[in-house]
DNA sequence: CCTTGACCTAGAGCGCACTCTAGATTCTAG
DNA sequence: CTAGAATCTAGAGTGCGCTCTAGGTCAAGG
């Protein structure tokens, strides 16, 4: 039984605006077949393929990229290596973003630390407190 | 001795445009002044802000939320409760945001993973392999 | 001096990823 | 049968965060 585009964008989180959108820019693996009236008609791996894209797309890969990736699935057999190579390089940079949230967190964790320090115990120190001021340049 | 909006730019990594931008859109904490032929003329506290919003920016905060946040420091002493709440509920979506790029991490690798056994053993399984197939919809 | 590069303002333009609109058709429940 | 909900296509519009342009002014080295 096949899924109507009301049911895939329930099943996968995805308005049904931006499954339209995905299959112009050629993001499916293949052509969603029309019913004879003319609607789109799913079946289940279209949406296993469309969890995986929410997965790319998450970790921040471009739709460009996923297109890429998804037009080498669709040459078939064959260039697994190439597939392997992008989704290696994307598993890196979704490294290095967790690598880059972490050191963010740790400055702003040291922030929430000092302003509660300041909170609970009256008044401050090593805050951004009044407005900073400076004498004007080469005066 | 003050510094260009040049020095300031090499100093953050944010283009001059950027600067001019963050200024208009009122994220410093103060008015930053003119030379006397005027140009802008930041101190280091400019570019220590600058930095601290650099990780706000990197970890997903919008620059609304810098403004608020440099709004509520310009208004200050008095609000460092407010200043509290919005550091520490942006430290939790970082944190949210760390799981999320963890959770997609490990179906990428496994799917690295699954490709790495293909590639090195031959031909196929577990992959999205030839373009998927299926029967229309109520035919 | 004079050239060359950095800087100024105001405002237009862009890339991305949707999101929404209009106007028509199809499907479904009563 | 019919009303209302869901869907269709093509294309315009949106929000964000810059980025670039035009048409100048300013400043530092030779």
């Amino acid at each position: 039984m096949s899924l109507s585009i009301g049911d895939v964008s329930q099943a996968t989180g995805l308005s049904v605006h931006a499954l339209r959108f995905f299959e112009r820019e050629g993001l499916f693996l293949r052509d969603i077949p029309r019913t004879q009236g003319g609607q789109r008609a799913y079946e289940r791996p279209d949406v296993d393929w469309l969890l995986l894209c929410n997965r790319l797309r998450e970790s921040g890969m471009p739709i460009a990229t996923v297109k890429r990736f998804a037009d080498l699935v669709k040459e078939g057999p064959g260039n697994e290596p190439d597939r392997l190579a992008l989704l290696r390089e994307h598993e890196r940079q979704v490294e290095a973003k967790i690598d880059e949230l972490r050191a963010c967190l740790a400055v702003i964790h040291d922030k929430v630390v000092v302003y509660e320090r300041h909170v609970e115990a009256g008044t401050a120190t090593g805050l951004w407190s009044p407005p900073l001021d400076a004498e004007p340049r080469r005066p």
